[in-house]
RNA sequence: GGGCGCGUAGCUCAGUUGGUUUAGAGCACUUGGUUUACACCCAAGGGGUCAGGGGUUCGAAUCCCUUCGCGCCCACCA
């Protein structure tokens, strides 16, 4: 044997990868078996594999290569997704550091920087999944900037636009001031802030009166068009209709009426700026006022700013404030909490802005996959999910699709005049201008007059279309690729983008497949800290994920992510349970070591008990088998991975390889030698999908194997029937065990020490384990008596009553209070159980099989009460 | 402001429609054990008034009400 020492994960986990990449085994076609397919979310394609990576990834590498085992024709498609605002901030930041900035690059300039970016850290991550064991289908590698996925969004948004879903529209949009985009409503994160409660005056117009209004935003001012108040409040009925005077910018503006205005809030006045609030916009469309936009796209005050212009809004609202206070327009400021929408991306505050910006019409869209979740045909896990979902599919707003940004899906929209309307949307600029020149009527344009509007789609417009887009099902929607693996099976993502991503992946599914994009979808927690804390890179509290890998190995990294991550609910990550994995995989190592180190003679008989043991240990793992697959079917892979932890740890090498093993330096006879090499083939199928490294090098030091013989493309072990009373059995056989090594360890008995074991009352026995108890506990003698055995220790397991006689005087006081301890807990048991029975309403309302066990529960205690008395009472002659 | 979820052993969590459990697992802890596959090990053991209070029921960790604490999502109150 070469096997010594610890197990080396490195060079085993690296030795495996490039064998199942060798021989093909991750790639899937076409073929008649079934398909199990999972589409990966792909991460952005410049970033790094951080925790939330690895606990997804290694839940879909356990769910594919059960899949593969089960014999579906798994195929897991791997990807990045070009996350147009992440990297171009990225491309922007670095170009910065090298003292460019991208205002005076072209766009064709920047975009060079920015593929260069990609190419140079884009695919890391997936490098990094490898190392993970994730058997992707790598041949299928997707991005979504490859041509034809790019294809595909340009078709789908013409598509959309020709059907009147995609319009152009001047609406308030959330502008990030730094990014100097745009941003869908799901992208802005409102925090909490503590700010301040501005009272201003404005004087009346032609009068000496002041009116005070509450401002969170003075900088503002600059842009009012309008006093609001509300007609109903009597405290302000000599206002109506007259004018009031804008401090500082000394504007005239009128003072308007709408029941909009709460009265109670702040002064119950309402300074109205409809270029700058939502709000203030729906007031100002619907009393006709002026809009004055008073920023920079950089949020800084444009010329309407008066003297501030080109200072920045919070700049300008500290020296506005002190101006107000100068010339007495301040009348206090209050503390005041507010919440604050700022980016996603680049933690910017959020300006409400108006500008034109395209929208797709989603209520239509959303209708059929509201009801695919409702009625689940679409399953979400866990299923606390789908009211969220619901929530906000019920009361979709239209998605603002338009970035003012260079990275991404260009928008094949084309201009070529000076009018709002004057543009077409076309897949090529060749379409664009035979479509102007039919809107116009004017053939004399030409490709000189066309000019492609500059913004990009947003990243998620492209990712709604995974599924479909990585089989090629937009620009074929007829091939056989995705006619095979669409609709996917199982969706493996975090709960922080069902809206952006998995929501719309359903609309787009029913839309242009007329059918779900997947049957279920296992929703992961957040992975944190032990302080709770969510891990981020710029809280540094995110372990080094390939530094993790390096440390325990893949398969201990796995199984530690696996062993806390109960579906939907966030997990506090901790090294120790990676120590756990890593031990885990060493147990199993050393096990098959220990069994591939014995010799084989095929002149020995089978002794009793490993026959025994053999048959008991397959009745125990079909049990397990089955609780796997209920496991799998409810998503709960930890607790499928706790079940196959305790059977391998517990039954498999404590139990059965204790009770097999020869004695040392002795040779092992064939029968159960084969035996136990075939139960170890099962437990590795099944360990296969948790730890696929450990499990394969094993599998293949068993025998050699050919490529067709790999255990990454075994089948998974069949169903049989579960021997329940041997079970029983073998766990009464167990506690005895128990029983003597408890009564070794008190009286300082050696294991080396052989002792006399005398069972008394066989009603239950455990004849058929003799053999076992007789060797687990080092007997050397086991016999059956008709009465109590005199100076002897006892235990009782159900209501046999198990005598060691031992030399030497038994401390008769410990022992009669060992006994009174076990008699008053058991004769508190028996009480609860016959309160229960002589309760007349128990009796008549409880089912049958209920009051069947707490009769037997009774008839137990009352069995074991009696022998422990007796034996109290011999005690005490 | 609305909605959802959570609070069970030192830690992380099971406990399925109330009844095979006067509450279970893994880890951690205590004690003992090393020529015999593994100290990343083996064995034995301690540890919880199931957040607090009230109710329904023959029976509640499980259902209802309420208080406290924590988390998340949604929403345009200046």
């Amino acid at each position: 044997m070469s096997l010594a020492g610890k197990y080396d994960a490195k060079s085993i986990e690296e030795k495996w990868y490039a064998y199942w990449m060798k021989n093909n085994y991750f790639h899937s076609e076409v073929d008649e078996r079934e398909a199990y397919t999972i589409v990966i979310p792909p991460p952005n394609v410049t970033g790094v594999l951080h925790m939330g990576h690895m606990l997804n990834n290694t839940i879909q590498d356990v769910l594919i290569r059960r899949a593969r085992l089960k014999g579906y024709n798994a195929c897991w498609v791997p990807g990045t997704d070009h996350a147009s605002i992440a990297t171009e901030a990225k491309v922007v930041a670095k170009l910065k550091e090298e003292g460019v900035d991208k205002n005076d690059l072209t766009r064709e300039e920047f975009l060079e920087h920015a593929w260069e970016w990609t190419h140079k850290h884009g695919g890391i991550i997936l490098e990094q999944l490898k190392k993970l064991g994730a058997s992707c289908d790598w041949e299928r590698t997707a991005f979504t900037m490859d041509d034809n996925l790019s294809a595909s969004v340009i078709k789908v948004f013409v598509d959309l636009y020709n059907k009147g879903l995609i319009y152009r529209g001047y609406r308030m949009v959330n502008w990030d001031p730094q990014a100097k985009t745009t941003l869908s409503d799901e992208e802005v994160i409102y925090e909490e802030k503590q700010g301040s409660l501005y009272y201003l005056n404005y004087t009346i117009e032609d009068t000496e009166d002041k009116l005070t209004i509450a401002t969170t935003r003075p900088e503002t001012i600059m842009g009012d068009t309008a006093i609001c108040i509300n007609p109903n409040d009597d405290r302000f009925t000599h206002l109506k209709g007259k004018k009031a005077i804008v401090p500082i910018a000394n504007r005239v503006i009128p003072i308007i009426e709408d029941e909009y205005v709460d009265m109670e809030f702040g002064t119950g006045c309402l300074k109205v700026t409809p270029a700058h609030d939502p709000n203030d916009k729906i007031l100002g469309d619907k009393h006709n006022l002026e809009i004055i936009d008073i920023f920079n796209d950089d949020a800084t005050l444009n010329s309407y700013g008066l003297q501030y212009e080109g200072k920045d809004r919070f700049v300008v609202r500290k020296e506005i404030v002190k101006e107000l206070e100068r010339i007495g327009a301040l009348e206090k400021t209050e503390t005041h909490l507010n919440k604050v929408g700022t980016s996603e991306r680049t933690k910017a505050v959020i300006e409400p802005k108006l500008s034109d910006q395209w929208f797709l019409k989603m209520e239509d869209l959303a209708k059929p996959a509201l009801d695919a979740v409702l009625s689940k045909e679409v399953n979400l896990v866990p299923e606390k999910f789908i009211n969220t979902y619901r929530h906000w599919m019920e009361n979709v707003r239209d998605w603002n699709i338009s970035r003012q940004l260079w990275w991404g899906h260009q928008i094949p929209a084309y201009f070529y005049g000076n009018d709002k309307e004057d543009f077409v949307v076309a897949e090529s600029k060749e379409e664009a201008l035979i479509l102007a020149k039919e809107k116009t009527s004017n053939n004399a344009l030409t490709y000189e007059d066309l000019t492609q509007d500059p913004d990009a789609l947003d990243t998620w417009f492209s990712s709604w279309l995974w599924p479909i887009s990585v089989f090629n099902g937009v620009l074929e929607p007829d091939n056989k690729e995705i006619n095979y693996y669409y609709p996917t099976n199982d969706l493996v993502t975090g709960p922080d983008i069902i809206f952006f991503w998995v929501a719309r992946m359903i609309v787009s599914g029913y839309h242009y497949r007329g059918e779900k994009p997947f049957s279920n979808v296992y929703f992961t927690g957040i992975v944190r800290d032990k302080q709770r804390r969510k891990m981020s890179k710029q809280l540094g509290n995110s372990p080094d994920a390939v530094g993790l890998i390096n440390k325990f190995g893949a398969d201990g990294v796995r199984v530690g992510l696996l062993l806390s991550a109960p579906a939907g609910n966030d997990l506090m990550f901790d090294e120790d349970l990676c120590k756990q994995g890593s031990a885990f995989v060493n147990k199993i190592f050393n096990a098959s070591r220990l069994i591939l180190g014995w010799e084989v003679d095929t002149a020995i008989d089978q002794p009793k008990s490993s026959a025994i043991a053999i048959t008991w240990y397959t009745s125990k793992f079909q049990k397990a088998l089955l609780e796997l697959e209920d496991s799998y079917v409810k998503y709960r892979i930890s607790d499928a991975l706790m079940t196959t932890y305790k059977l391998v740890w517990d039954d498999f090498c404590s139990w059965l390889l204790e009770i097999v093993k020869p004695a040392y330096g002795s040779p092992i006879d064939s029968k159960t030698y084969k035996g136990v090499i075939k139960i170890l083939e099962n437990n590795l199928k099944i360990l296969h999908p948790f730890v696929p490294f450990i499990s394969e090098e094993i599998w293949q030091q068993i025998a050699d194997r050919t490529p067709e013989e790999a255990l990454i493309i075994a089948t998974w072990p069949e169903s049989q029937e579960v021997n329940e009373n041997l079970i029983t059995e073998f766990e009464i056989a167990a506690d005895v065990v128990s029983g003597i090594r408890t009564i070794r360890k008190e009286k300082n008995i050696a294991f080396k020490e052989t002792i006399e074991l005398s069972i008394l009352n066989s009603e239950n026995n455990s004849a058929t384990f003799d053999t076992v108890i007789s060797k687990l506990g080092n007997l050397s003698t086991l016999d059956y008596v008709g009465a109590k055995v005199e100076g002897a220790l006892s235990f009782r397991v159900k209501s046999n009553e198990y005598f060691i006689p031992i030399s030497g005087a038994i401390n008769v006081e410990e022992e009669i209070k060992k006994l009174t301890n076990e008699l008053s807990y058991t004769e508190g048991f028996l009480k609860s159980v016959q309160k229960k029975l002589q309760n007349e309403r128990f009796v008549n309302n409880a089912p049958d099989q209920v009051i069947a066990n707490e009769k037997k529960k009774q008839a137990d205690a009352e069995a074991k009460i009696a022998t422990i008395k007796s034996s109290l009472e011999s005690l005490n002659s």
